[in-house]
DNA sequence: CACTCCTGCTTCGGAAATAGGAGCACTAAC
DNA sequence: GTTAGTGCTCCTATTTCCGAAGCAGGAGTG
């Protein structure tokens, strides 16, 4: 088992305590960012979430998902798993990258391959 | 080698090639939101990046590099690596997530340990 | 009761990504 | 020549992740 990061304490990378890097660390573990993206609607069932994750494996969307719970990002509720009203005030920085990735494949279209 | 995420190409967890995908793909990689923090200043060297990363791997530090290059994220400057001018739009979300940070930090504060 | 279905979740072996560090080729001093 | 700095590569050990199977519990059905 690998620890939750949080806010006061050492992480990857930092031993420093900054709220910044417990968030940098937590989001930036694989599938956290899109789990919080597929949140954004209804609620979903674990099996549910599971599916539009691009079938990943239930064992890491189990602990990505106890993560997400222990920083209060994710909730439980009668409907399955659901943003907080904080997970919801930290899905604002989507927008910004849709917004970007558009832009990015703009330029991938118009560019020739690398 | 792995491959890097592009939009219109299928990513990890997504065949659909929507941008945004590739985006959370590339993001979701370890030190990749990092990075990108610690290069908000004055252009860094390898090392001096290296070093603000917790001395992570110079091998995979530069995994990192050459994605975020290879996104149009990142480039090499006389100075050593900086944000392009993409790379700093990318930028904005990092104040969002640093003021979601402190409030996390303030839960922390005042609820009783899990 | 048994049986079926769905739920979240766990376990396990193999595959892939990351950590950690040594070292290379190159350039610029001196 | 030596020394120091640069970006970067290579190698092995460890960690993380994948993929699939299966478990425990609850609700419904007969």
């Amino acid at each position: 088992m690998h620890e939750i990061p949080r806010p006061g304490r050492a992480v990857r990378g930092s031993a420093t305590g900054r709220p910044i890097m417990a968030l940098l660390d937590l989001l930036g573990r694989r599938w956290t960012l899109r789990v919080i993206w597929e949140l954004h609607g209804e609620p979903l069932k674990f099996r549910a979430l599971q599916a539009r994750c691009g079938s990943t494996s239930s064992s890491v969307l189990n602990e990505r998902l106890a993560e997400l719970r222990g920083a209060g990002i994710v909730e439980v509720g009668p409907d399955g798993y659901r943003l907080t009203d904080e997970g919801l005030e930290l899905l604002t920085i989507y927008p910004l990258m849709q917004a970007w990735a558009e832009r990015w494949a703009m330029r991938e279209r118009n560019a020739p391959d690398a």
